[in-house]
DNA sequence: CTTCGTTATACTTCGCCGGATATAACGGAA
DNA sequence: TTCCGTTATATCCGGCGAAGTATAACGAAG
């Protein structure tokens, strides 16, 4: 069991965001909605689940869908309640290479983190 | 030399944020600012090297100098294009600590963002 | 002591993005 | 065929950050 020494401060934490000209293609948030929506199975469970509008999680699919050569997101609509969305395989494919990438990334720039962490106010 | 095969998208990559409830502590822009400002020796010059407003670097800086323990960059105003700014050690090491995250990563993701890459849009 | 280019900071305006609202389209279930 | 919950999309509006404007403070140089 760690101490949590006397740390009080709980999101500070490096982002990666793949970016294109000022439009983020790929960022925590996107990957986390792409995570909801793979698990929930539909739109407006995802944008409950992490508490944001379900035109904010419906506009952030378009861009991930327009942003990459295929849609990472296939939605389906009528049925009540029996509205889906799912990821295309190359959803799953975006979705765990951004995953692999914040593992790596996260891992190798873990001592020098550690060090510029200590450096950022209380 | 490497042939750049036929690619023209130049700015797609990843960037590193550090943020804090919302705030970005540290990102790309103010690591750039910072060594810049460690170039020049002063925010003007720094600013519009980089194309934006003074202003906008003096908030940069502002934000940079409240968000760490100490200030990270100095500033002396008076005489006549004498104002000077220039980095404190502590903001020199945070510079050299992000520049070393941003490399270490980059050098971890490099497979990952390889394949993903190839997934973004033309 | 005047000049001048820089740092420092208040104020105001403008653009735009986010979110709320409203409504349509859809199709499985009953 | 009717109901209902979801997806889909246009429209409107407010708040907030970005940027411009203005002005003060400063101090080396001459």
């Amino acid at each position: 069991m760690k101490k949590r020494s006397s740390r009080p401060k709980a999101t500070i934490r490096p982002r990666i965001r793949i970016t294109r000209a000022e439009d983020i293609l790929l960022g925590p948030g996107k990957a986390d909605l792409l995570e909801a929506i793979q698990r929930l199975g539909g739109l407006r469970g995802a944008a409950d689940e992490l508490g944001m509008s379900y035109m904010r999680a419906w506009k952030l699919v378009q861009m991930l869908n327009r942003g990459f050569r295929a849609p990472l997101v296939l939605t389906e609509r009528g049925g009540a309640g029996h509205g889906k969305a799912s990821l295309t395989p190359m959803g799953k494919s975006v979705l765990a290479l951004y995953r692999r990438m914040e593992t790596f990334s996260l891992a190798a720039m873990k001592p020098a983190w550690k060090r510029l962490r200590s450096l950022i106010a209380p």
